[in-house]
DNA sequence: GTCTATACTGTGATAGAC
DNA sequence: GTCTATCACAGTATAGAC
């Protein structure tokens, strides 16, 4: 892995955990073993740097919007965004745990402006995609509660990377969202 | 209300929305129309804001964690843990989205050590109540979802402040959250 | 590719005038 | 109770040596 990389991966780590503003480069270049100088010769501003780290990940949500569609009115379409949804949610944890602990909290950042885009775009498809408090709420609370779920700490059991139990979870919570979301009554779009 | 306390909400708006790092006493000040140097007056230091800003809804959730004993073992006990804990959500939205957004992030200031042991309470309570995996993750998407749902920005229509909508919140907040649980296995406490 | 040195800004905090 | 003035410090960022 080249310098280029693990800084980007030691700034996603801390910023997710630490916070970004909360992370001063100083920390990263330590952990990094570099000078603070270093890091900004790699990436020309700390802003270049969240950027890299949390691009993938919206790359990854935008991907699964698009393919959506307008609609989630039939069982297969809801399952299949269920599961790619939730595998956005395992294979990017760091970035989601960052969405999630300081998403709405930065403002005048590109990257972050995207990604309220995308929070967006999402939450407007659910305010048109259904009808009473109720079911905005189930698709508030799957969504978000699978993704909150997935960004506690590492010493909770469910972080193990073993992956029959990272089996298990992808299991029980397409299972659980889908479960939930079964009583949504989906208007037709017009 | 005294100047005081127009301080403390000041706060934890601004640490709610911008977050604690991301929050000067110098905007605080500004908001409020007085010189930096006036908030420190009332508040011996940023920290001491903070504490003041997040202490209440902090006692609030220890309460309920006193109250509900050590185990949900019948439905009526289940119950009253969910309507406690969603009438928290909604009576202190700006602290549990203080917490939801970065609760995680922030460490070595006291009264986040606090709140982290009450977290760690809650998880060790819910690890120690349930025996699989799928139902140690509908407790997590159940309440965190709920939290999560209530902590979004004030521009979506859940986060109206007329009443009947409100009413409607949180009886389908109750709902949804019960019937989330309803499947879950309690063990009996040895 | 990494470093030192440095500039500049903004921060939390203190002391003291009014 | 609020202000101005000032402090020490940490933050991002730049220039230039090696």
């Amino acid at each position: 892995m080249s310098t280029h990389d693990d800084l980007r991966d030691i700034a996603l780590r801390e910023f997710a955990y630490a916070g970004y503003a909360g992370t001063s480069l100083q920390r990263i270049a330590e952990i990094a073993g570099l000078s603070k100088s270093s890091v900004l010769y790699h990436y020309e501003s700390k802003e270049a740097l969240l950027q890299a780290a949390v691009g993938p990940a919206l790359d990854r949500v935008e991907a699964i919007l698009d393919a959506v569609g307008d609609v989630l009115d039939n069982t297969d379409a809801r399952r299949a965004f269920i599961e790619a949804f939730v595998d956005i949610l395992l294979e990017q944890r760091l970035a989601v745990h960052m969405f999630i602990n300081q998403g709405q909290s930065l403002e005048d950042v590109p990257v972050i402006d995207r990604a309220n885009e995308l929070v967006v775009r999402l939450s407007t498809f659910f305010a048109t995609s259904v009808s009473s408090v109720e079911d905005h709420l189930r698709f508030g609370i799957a969504l978000g509660g699978a993704a909150y779920v997935l960004s506690v700490k590492q010493d909770d059991p469910l972080a193990g990377e073993d992956p029959e139990t990272a089996a298990q979870v992808r299991a029980a919570l397409v299972k659980i969202l889908t479960e939930l979301l079964a009583p949504v009554n989906v208007k037709s779009q017009g």
